[in-house]
RNA sequence: GUCCCAGUAGCUCAGCUGGAUAGAGCAACGGACUUCUAAUCCGUAGGUCGGGGGUUCGAAUCCCUCCUGGGACGCCA
């Protein structure tokens, strides 16, 4: 499946190609080698509907001139059975197209019978693929910078399945490991002090009022029966408990925050399978660990990486590299030739050895992609809020869904690119104003379906395309808007190729625009029968293309606002 | 000190992997509701793309260098 705008892009390229065979055979262009043929949309309308460089790149070669190179190529350019009105030389050498204006209202028909499908393209043909996002340690609640990752994540996952991947969501559970062990002491402190005993939360510990809520549970069912048991016993039991509850309510928000996982994995299980040893053994047999003080070093430097990492402490631990050369290892196995991480900036410093470490065991480290995001910071009042996880004080997913909104929270996580610091001003994201973009595109969702109803409520049935005079959209408004969502299979492709959701976002505030410019100076529902049908089928594609756009950011689409 | 990210309109940011005259939104100013939703539209104004070099037909985009802000540099995760 391919969109109309690369269709016409296939046919230009071809044109062009025999005619610079042509040209090449009759001598008048003297290249060994031809140039790679770019059809590209030109940014100024006054430069045609597309525009090819061609001309430009054989200059130099050839050894003649851009405008000169470009007048051969016109002279054997056979466009017939194409859109193209006429053709230009322009500027330093470009071959401008000026298709019919009309070329775009073939767009329509299609998009109203692939209906939920259309924007979809094959690029993954069906590729395996696996974004493992959030992953957020098991031991809190999931706060801004899990909610930025969430949104990302899930949309990149949508897209990607959009393109024609077979995509798999996993949120890898850090169930093991030092934090675990951290936690447990600090649950036990909570434990003991919620019986009376006068213990303190270490240091390190975990010191937020959730953690007290879990113990408060765990009372309620077991009260004191731990109170004089084995620490180590009563520790495990208490992480179990609270692990497990914590889990549920991470799924549930996550859940309502529109973000559903395939797989949940726990590290833990790498330990128990003996994934993590048997993943060590296979990197000492390939001759990339060695010994140091006591510990055991991956040799990243082999793989260009600037220092060596442990991967066995002294005390004979494995550190969590270890555990996540494991899971890498792991994913792979699985089958999946294409593995996404989104991780938080505070991570980047990982990536290289991560990649290193996938060379190390046998796989190309270019199928790995490592999405790094960069922090959010969060205003409110105009003033920065300090986000501290140790003093249990930060804003968490729930309450940011409770406070803005799921979609208008989703829309600003997905609005700028990942590598932007991300100033999320909640009493911006949450003023139902014309200062949230995300209102003006649902806006235009819900107009569109206010059309709709007033048609169905006079008795008049939804147009079948196939049947409608589309040739009498000739405003520049209705031309432009059916451009617009001709562009859409494109758009879905370069967002697949870039993990870059917020080109979705982009396009999606483009399309409501111009809905709203058309929409303000043309009524759709009119006396003249056959044009209403025509804009009726225009707004409905651009409804269809609205809602599948949304649904790639987990943004509802509502019919009413 | 080394590495990563950013620096584009007053503010927040796009800029499709090198294209033609650098774009949106907000804020400012001036207009448009007896008509399918004014959460909208139309118009005006706003720029040495952080500075300086280089690469070429052509640079916001690629390379070098410097400046500013954020982050990472642990036998933590």
């Amino acid at each position: 499946m391919s969109g109309l705008v690369e269709e016409v892009r296939a046919d230009l390229t071809e044109a062009l190609t025999t005619a610079l065979e042509a040209s090449r055979q009759s001598g008048a262009i003297r290249v060994e080698v031809a140039p790679e043929i770019s059809v590209e949309v030109p940014r100024e309308k006054d430069n045609g509907d597309f525009a090819t460089n061609l001309a430009m790149l054989l200059a130099k070669p050839a050894r003649i001139a851009p405008r000169k190179a470009a007048e051969i190529l016109l002279q054997n350019l056979n466009l017939t059975g194409t859109w193209v009105e006429r053709v230009e030389i322009a500027g330093p050498g470009f071959i401008n197209f000026y298709l019919d204006p009309a070329w775009v209202i073939q767009a329509l028909p299609r998009i109203i019978s692939q209906g939920p499908d259309y924007g979809r393209v094959d690029l993954g043909k069906g590729r395996k693929v696996q974004v493992e996002f959030v992953s957020a340690n098991p031991t809190g609640l999931l706060h801004m910078g899990n909610a930025r990752g969430a949104a990302l994540g899930d949309s990149i996952a949508s897209i990607l399945n959009f393109a024609g991947y077979d995509v798999s969501r996993e949120f890898y559970v850090n169930d093991a490991g030092n934090q675990i062990e951290n936690f447990g002491l600090s649950l036990e402190a909570r434990y003991l002090q919620l019986l009376g005993r006068n213990v303190q939360v270490p240091e390190e510990g975990y010191h937020g009022e959730d953690v007290v809520e879990t113990i408060r549970g765990f009372v309620a069912l077991q009260g004191d029966k731990y109170l004089e048991a084995d620490p180590g016993e009563r520790r495990s039991t208490l992480v179990k408990y609270a692990l497990s509850e914590k889990l549920e309510a991470i799924k549930r928000v996550l859940e309502e925050f529109g973000v559903t996982y395939d797989v949940w994995f726990s590290e833990q299980s790498l330990y128990e399978s003996g994934a993590v040893h048997d993943t060590l053994d296979y990197l000492k047999e390939q001759g990339c660990i060695y010994v140091h003080e006591d510990a055991q070093w991956f040799k990243a430097t082999e793989f260009g990486v600037e220092k060596d990492e442990v991967v066995v402490r002294s005390n004979g631990i494995p550190t969590y590299f270890a555990s996540d050369i494991a899971y890498h290892r792991n994913k792979y196995q699985r089958g999946f030739e294409w593995v996404i991480d989104v991780w938080g900036a505070d991570h980047h410093g990982h990536v290289p050895r991560m990649k290193g470490a996938v060379a190390a065991l046998g796989y190309d480290p270019s199928t790995l992609d490592v999405v790094i995001m960069q922090l959010v910071r969060l205003y409110k009042g105009g003033e920065i809020v300090r986000m501290s996880k140790r003093a249990g004080q930060f804003v968490t997913l729930e309450e940011l869904v409770e406070e803005v909104g799921r979609d208008a929270a989703r829309y600003n996580f997905v609005m700028r690119s990942p590598d932007s610091h991300l100033d999320f001003d909640l009493d911006l994201a949450r003023a139902e104003t014309n200062e949230n973009p995300v209102y003006y595109i649902q806006y235009a969702h819900a107009r569109i379906c206010s059309i709709l109803r007033q048609n169905s409520e006079q008795g008049e049935d939804m147009p079948d395309p196939t049947e409608v005079n589309l040739s009498l959209l000739k405003e520049e408004y209705e031309l432009a808007l059916a451009r617009k969502l001709a562009d859409f299979p494109g758009e879905v492709a370069s967002a697949a190729n870039g993990l870059a959701p917020q080109r979705i976002a982009r396009y999606l505030h483009e399309l409501a625009g111009l809905l709203h410019s058309f929409y303000n100076s043309h009524r759709v529902i009119t006396d003249d029968q056959e044009l209403s049908s025509a804009r009726l089928v225009l707004v409905n594609a651009t409804r269809i293309t609205l809602n599948n756009a949304l649904g790639l950011l987990g943004i509802t689409t509502p019919e009413r606002m």
